[in-house]
DNA sequence: AAGGGGATCAACCGCAGCGAA
DNA sequence: GTTCGCTGCGGTTGATCCCCT
């Protein structure tokens, strides 16, 4: 690949958090060119982020069909299944969870199942459980971290935004901006 | 009430694969 | 056949939140 050195200082380059504004320009834009090409769609858009950047944000974050939300007890448990057919190919996981996202999953690994599955190989704990199916490993975290799979929020679409701004809303947090807020704004604009 | 530490999540980085030129 | 640019993936990091002391 392009081995540039380090000259990546572009000052035209953001990078961090995104913005409101920089969310509304990307589903802006892609709702009216389609998504692909995102260098190009970078700067088409305006927007000064890389393609990378701008495809990441809107296939984990700003997707109309990303499902937020705890991850279900059988969400949680085909994540399980797979990952131990599979491995850590997270993307490949992510596409028999409809509305997650492969960074979502990852992350839920990460900090729930790794965690119980460390703390169930500790020889307090028991056997090593290494190599063993981690199907058994969910057994032994699961209780323990049930209370994150007990809630659940619905699909957000904007086909349906009215019932899932009610019920999202009134259980998020409402000092910040919400994938709805950027939604309704969106239709309001009547793009 | 304040501070510390752990948990969580969004975003970045580097690499590999693929297709077009 | 080679090079180059783009995309996708997995790993890692940094910021923020939340709970406990």
């Amino acid at each position: 690949m392009d081995k540039k050195p380090c000259n990546s200082q572009d000052p035209e380059v953001r990078k961090g958090p995104w913005t409101m504004e920089e969310d509304l320009i990307l589903i802006n834009y892609i709702a009216n060119h389609g998504e692909g090409v995102w260098n190009s769609l970078a700067k088409s858009a305006g927007l000064k982020r890389t393609g990378k950047s701008c495809r990441l944000r809107w296939l984990n974050y700003l997707r109309p069909d990303v499902r937020r939300g705890n991850i279900t007890t059988e969400e949680q448990l085909l994540i399980m299944e797979l990952h131990a057919k599979w491995g850590n190919r997270w993307s490949k996981i992510a596409k028999h969870l409809p509305g997650r996202t492969d960074n979502e999953i990852k992350n839920y690994w990460r900090t729930r199942i790794q965690k119980h599955i460390k703390a169930a190989e500790t020889p307090s704990a028991g056997q090593s459980l290494e190599s063993n199916d981690q199907a058994s490993t969910s057994q032994v975290f699961y209780a323990a971290d049930h209370q994150t799979v007990e809630t659940y929020s619905p699909p957000l679409y904007p086909g349906n935004m009215e019932a899932s701004q009610a019920s999202f809303l009134a259980e998020s947090n409402d000092s910040i901006w919400s994938m709805e807020d950027i939604w309704s704004l969106q239709l309001l604009n009547g793009d």
